[in-house]
RNA sequence: GGCCCGUUCGUCUAGUGGUUAGGACAUCAGGUUUUCAUCCUGAAAGCAGGGGUUCGAUUCCCCUACGGGCUACCA
């Protein structure tokens, strides 16, 4: 027997944003496909019409685009960003497949395991309130499941309002086999006949994810915790097809730092925030691979092309994981500093657009901040006071310690002269200035401390800033030397 | 309320019937150093609690507590 190819798939609803934990489920998805040579496929749930947001879906691929994480197979975008759709088991947007889940529904209905129901709202919810006030479990209360064949006929034909709902066992267990928490049994007679067919013709979760699922030849269902207690009705759906069942697989959620769920008031959800933010996707792939799972512990860096290989579904953690920024800054920083420097100008830069100094100069402050910043954005203020020609001394001691203003001054008076006959060809090389200035220093018979200090300051008018080589080469001689000049005028 | 899942340093995690319970981020302290960043060294910090089982439990079982999910004609 041939072995199944393996497929997985990532079928959020349009409903908005990419949330971030949807951005880790896919992602194992994508490892668990990806390492068995099979298809990630990417379908859009979207039986709820009433949810929909315009645009939803070109976001979410966009988002993933950026991300790396690409199906093979379903919804995607085309080079001008058109919605398309891919792959011979379509289509793979679930509204497009109505027809699809009510065959589905007909045949569970002739098979006995479904059954049309006529309960309105209101009844539902008195059903309820009834059951509140008797403290007893809510659910619906069969009331339609064993109406007589022909009255079930005669209001149809009436065109009466009507849904479809799974007939459930009554009484039994069933057992979840899932490959992170392994058994989970449930009582059948605390499951409700869940709603398969709205009103409105369309199915639920419930039916379409399944239908869909089987159809596509999906072998591996890995979504969130939520699912977990409504997949005892997705067996029987399973089963009452005769279909053959899927791995199950639920993740553990993200959470809060307060440890509930990973909500929009505690911070960003959407995936794009981050993105548009500055985080790298390679950082945030890293990060939120190892939110849940780790290979080996002691490691924190991967490429995507390791996770993959590493990447075991049955040792993914059963509990929760806080979204905590500070490891993603960690990487972040790391990936910025590993990346190569095009690509990192290219990120850097557009952040200096507000000052008209000459890209060469840019790019020096960009290399200068590199190992300092978790952002790019950070750059402007980090950087604010390379590009502005008055600097303020106010604020910061110019001498060193408890040396005099004179000291300082025949310190930076030597500077100004020794800088002015750098080479032009050396100015921006900071390697050269530091044995350069050392060299000053010692033929001065001065101390660095005494020396680099008001040097340093003249040049940035700053508590803390880079070294005084580094400011120098990236200032370059002229302007170097006109802060130093600025500096003494004002001791 | 009912059902289900979970619980190792602050956080992400590794791990085992006998370990000094390992790593990383964050924190703190030193070192390098003119300040910052980097880098190096070190420190503090954890098996939720109670019962079993066992020669021995953080690990296996039960209970409790706490946290979370579900309980829709939402996904």
């Amino acid at each position: 027997m041939p072995e199944k190819r393996i497929r997985t798939r990532f079928a959020p609803s349009p409903t908005g944003y990419l949330h971030i934990g949807g951005v880790r489920t896919a992602l194992y998805a994508e490892f668990v496909a990806k390492q068995a040579g099979g298809d990630f496929l990417l379908r859009i749930e979207d039986t709820d019409q009433s949810r929909y947001v315009e645009g939803a879906v070109e976001s979410l691929c966009s988002v993933m685009k950026q991300l790396g994480i690409e199906p093979v197979e379903g919804v995607w975008l085309d080079d001008t960003d058109k919605i398309i759709q891919k792959g011979d088991h379509g289509p793979y947007i679930q509204s497009e497949r109505k027809h699809i889940h009510q065959e589905y529904a007909k045949k569970l209905i002739e098979m006995d395991k479904a059954y049309y129901c006529f309960c309105t709202a209101e009844r539902l919810d008195e059903v309820r309130k009834m059951q509140e006030l008797t403290k007893r479990p809510t659910g619906y209360d069969g009331h339609c499941r064993n109406l007589d064949a022909d009255e079930v006929k005669k209001r149809l034909e009436a065109g009466e309002q009507h849904v479809v709902r799974l007939k459930l066992p009554e009484e039994g267990t069933v057992t979840v086999n899932d490959v992170i928490r392994g058994d989970v049994s449930f009582d059948w007679k605390l499951i409700d006949d869940q709603v398969i067919i709205k009103s409105d013709g369309m199915a639920t979760y419930h039916l379409a994810s399944m239908a869909d699922d089987h159809d596509m030849e999906i072998t591996h269902v890995i979504r969130g915790e939520e699912w977990l207690s409504s997949t005892p009705k997705h067996i029987f759906l399973y089963e009452s097809m005769g279909w053959e069942l899927p791995v199950f697989a639920h993740l553990p959620l993200i959470l809060n730092p307060d440890k509930s769920k990973l909500s929009k008031r505690q911070g960003d959800v959407a995936a794009e925030d981050y993105l548009k933010k500055g985080y790298l996707p390679e950082a945030l792939n890293n990060f939120l691979a190892l939110l849940g799972w780790n290979p080996t512990a002691d490691r924190e860096i991967y490429t995507k092309q390791e996770l993959i290989d590493l990447f075991d579904l049955s040792k993914v953690n059963k509990a929760g994981a806080v979204f905590q920024i500070d490891k993603l800054n960690w990487l972040n920083n790391h990936y910025l500093r590993e990346m190569d420097e095009q690509s990192y100008f290219d990120l850097v830069l557009p952040h200096l657009n507000a000052f008209k100094e000459d890209e060469d100069f840019k790019k020096r402050v960009a290399s200068l901040y590199r190992e300092r910043m978790i952002l790019p954005s950070e750059i402007t203020d980090q950087s604010l006071y390379l590009f502005s020609d008055q600097l303020d001394y106010s604020n910061v001691s110019i001498t060193w310690k408890d040396h005099t203003k004179e000291e300082a001054k025949s310190r930076l008076e030597a500077a100004i002269e020794w800088i002015e006959q750098i080479d032009d060809t050396k100015q921006y090389d900071a390697k050269f200035i530091e044995e350069y200035i050392k060299e000053m220093i010692q033929k001065n018979g001065w101390g660095n401390g005494d020396t680099l200090w008001p040097l340093r300051v003249s040049l940035s008018a700053q508590e803390k800033s880079p070294s005084p080589f580094e400011l120098i080469a990236v200032l370059g001689k002229k302007q170097s030397t006109a802060r130093v000049n600025q500096a003494l005028a004002t001791l």
